[in-house]
DNA sequence: AATTGACTAAAATACTAATTTAGTCAACAG
DNA sequence: CTGTTGACTAAATTAGTATTTTAGTCAATT
């Protein structure tokens, strides 16, 4: 819902100042009134815009996943070969979120461990929203012949579970580990499902392709 | 360390206790008078067998671990083409957890969140214990000539990486899903990976394999 | 019309007393 | 003599009460 003005609207300078704050006190230690002191507003006008404290912490959680859906959204209309994007789009998945959570000393599980419910199914919705792209992009893949004929809507579902251990939520991202392994082990599951995914003939020249995006990146 | 005879031992009475007593109960509200109740037993006796109450849990974890490595090298040493050893293993190193915890109402890690840094740091040596079944099966695919050329180490523990999101750890089984629907995911994964593994001339037989392999378990 | 902070019910914390529990080990039973 | 046990105790937890804090509201203010 951003405005097309530079200037962040108020919802986002909430978001950005519940961001510090999480990281410093946790989500019980913040209260309202340090959240509206933070941002240099008064505590009723946080309230125009979230409907609870409760409703804040989902609200954050959505602009972080919003980000990556538009960028993986993005990934999908590049000109990219569909194993390339496929590719971008597991190692985007996890590092924009990785990246997105590295303030947080402890997990999002634990931190939101009151609110564990509504968050579990947040984030179901979450994985179903990302699973429409990469079938898409699976489809693409079988419609110019590169991928093998396979379930897209399932093999997409199958996909995010493969990598979603590595997504900083019941681990925090200290937990994980390394910025760079957890980039390496995304990228090699990725590696691997996507052999599992091409057409025999077609591998040896996707793979060279991947193989040269892997050295670009590095 | 279970002996021959058909008693078993006293170390698995408590554990087998510690079990029923914490899916009734959890860790916290479990007591040791409790569970020397539960056993017949004096408190005393419990402390003759673990250290602390911590080390109950860590024992009860080992053993179902012990209960997946053990089903790990039986498969190991099968007559089954090594690309049906690892998607069995694969299956069975969720399956096996899975049943094994299912009589628990919450998540291990949640029920165990007093110990988290201990059972994370257990649960990392489990990874590295099966990763070693794991590239053994892939080297000897390799061997044989069904499998590519790969890094048997990094491999096993991508294989590992890809499935542990259906691990019951973090969320419970009630949290997973239907237990059909896991076997399915984690079938499904298993399948991905291998593909990504085969040699392109291998690849048929071995999918004709796999694909009878997975009528027989419906 | 948009913002705000005083207000209040509910929740959380602090304090103190009482009770419970993990872990120990001397006494007991076989 | 060996293995088991439950009385014992320091530490932890719980219960009860008082105090303080906080989420959320809304009439007053800008």
């Amino acid at each position: 819902m951003r405005s097309n003005f530079v200037k962040p609207d108020m919802e986002d300078l909430i978001l950005d100042a519940t961001d510090r704050l999480l990281a410093r006190y946790g989500y019980r230690k913040m209260t309202m009134d340090d959240l509206a002191a933070e941002v240099g507003i008064g505590k009723g006008t946080i309230y125009l815009h979230f409907r609870s404290k409760e409703d804040l912490i989902y609200a954050l959680i959505d602009r972080v996943i919003r980000g990556v859906l538009e960028r993986l959204q993005q990934i999908l209309r590049s000109i990219s070969s569909p194993a390339e994007k496929i590719r971008e789009m597991i190692v985007l998945r996890v590092m924009y979120r990785f990246d997105s959570v590295q303030i947080f000393p402890e997990s999002l599980s634990e931190m939101f461990r009151d609110l564990r419910s509504g968050v579990l199914q947040r984030r179901e919705d979450y994985f179903k929203e990302e699973a429409k792209l990469f079938a898409a992009a699976l489809k693409e893949g079988q419609r110019v012949g590169i991928f093998r004929p396979v379930d897209c809507s399932a093999t997409a579902n199958t996909m995010l579970a493969a990598t979603n251990s590595l997504l900083p939520f019941h681990l925090s991202t200290h937990e994980l580990g390394k910025r760079s392994d957890i980039e390496r082990m995304v990228a090699q599951i990725a590696d691997l499902l996507l052999y599992g995914l091409l057409q025999p003939g077609v591998k040896s020249k996707e793979r060279r392709k991947l193989r040269r995006k892997r050295r670009q990146s590095a």
